[in-house]
DNA sequence: CCCCCCCC
């Protein structure tokens, strides 16, 4: 008999949403529907390697799974994106909510002495990857947000790949450029990174002629040339996947599409009204729009964003900090909130202790 | 224990 098939009828498969950090003694019978990269890390609590997945059970919920060093050497090559595993002896801890990326409270974490045995005999009633499109036209308002995006387009042109150095390492990487279009009548350029730059690129490269259709799982949404999209390691590409969307968009590209005339989701925004004035920072401003005008906010409450860099901390203002996000080396954005007096030492030493973070980080 | 996701 199988392993799989023993492990199966030896023991109970859970459902995901039974398990806890307190209840040890379980079997799930899982989906991998994403799989990310092997990374390195170093940093003052160590230095290792570590992958992730993420889980989807018959119930269709979710979790997310880490395996550090030896077990994500053990188990990098065994989980295969799209198939189904029997996993057991797993540890769970309760997710940090900062960076979870599924709905669960809680998330995984699987060490070397963990099961994990493919279900190779089951017609597994466990959902596939499932997308959520957004259409071109709507993009906007996730630019530069958290949330990642799915999108189905026509792949209208492929670049060649380009070897980009990173900023902030100097390693090289490379990468793809395709411009997608769809239904509603707006282009979108797509940055494909890593292995999907020199393996699902150089495909899309190969039949750009016969205008393919492409669906792309987890996309993060910039702000360059407007509005741009971009891979990361957790992304999916799917070249004419056979789904109802794919044949909408083929049907409509043949009959009509490729004769209509399309425009750049992002051309003719500038810079504040990117994203078509839909976008979390739509409202941005520059300082000299609140320092010109002294009687802003007199009647009524003004609210507006700025992005700037910190200079100087004054240490007798209330201020709140209400979010602080990492940018990049250069800039930090940090959403700050005029309030009522708080502990202003607090929060200024927290604020402080978040910049040397970032910092940190880099 | 990661939590980065790159470039114009």
């Amino acid at each position: 008999m199988a392993p799989s098939a023993r492990m199966a009828m030896t023991r109970r498969v859970h459902p995901l949403v039974s398990l806890n950090p307190y209840q040890g003694n379980w079997t799930i019978k899982v989906r991998v529907t994403s799989k990310g990269n092997m990374r390195t890390y170093k940093n003052a609590r160590g230095e290792g390697c570590v992958f992730n997945v993420e889980l989807t059970d018959g119930d269709g919920t979710q979790i997310q799974a880490t395996m550090f060093n030896e077990a994500a050497k053990k188990f990098y090559d065994r989980f295969e994106l799209g198939k189904v595993y029997y996993i057991s002896k797993g540890t769970l801890r309760v997710a940090n909510k900062q960076f979870k990326t599924v709905q669960n409270d809680y998330e995984m974490t699987l060490n070397e002495n963990s099961e994990v045995e493919e279900a190779s005999d089951e017609a597994a009633c466990i959902p596939e990857t499932k997308f959520k499109f957004v259409p071109i036209d709507q993009l906007g308002p996730y630019v530069n947000s958290k949330d990642l995006v799915d999108v189905i387009g026509i792949v209208q042109s492929v670049s060649p790949t380009m070897s980009i150095r990173r900023k902030s390492n100097n390693e090289t990487v490379p990468k793809r450029d395709i411009v997608v279009a769809d239904e509603t009548k707006k282009t979108v350029v797509v940055s494909l990174w890593n292995e999907l730059a020199t393996t699902v690129g150089q495909e899309l490269q190969d039949i750009a002629d016969k205008s393919p259709v492409v669906a792309i799982k987890s996309l993060k949404v910039g702000d360059f040339q407007g509005i741009s999209l971009s891979t990361l390691g957790k992304s999916i590409v799917q070249v004419n996947p056979v789904i109802s969307e794919s044949k909408k968009l083929r049907n409509w590209y043949d009959s009509e599409g490729k004769e209509t005339s399309m425009a750049s989701v992002g051309s003719g925004l500038s810079p504040s009204t990117k994203s078509g004035g839909r976008s979390m920072y739509s409202d941005r401003v520059s300082l000299a729009h609140i320092t010109s005008n002294p009687s802003l906010g007199e009647d009524k409450p003004a609210f507006f964003s700025i992005r700037a860099y910190i200079s100087f901390i004054k240490p007798d203002q209330s201020m709140c900090v209400s979010q602080n996000e990492y940018n990049n080396e250069k800039r930090q954005r940090i959403t700050v909130r005029a309030t009522a007096p708080v502990d202003f030492a607090a929060e200024s030493k927290f604020l402080l202790e978040e910049i040397s973070k970032m910092r940190a980080s880099q």
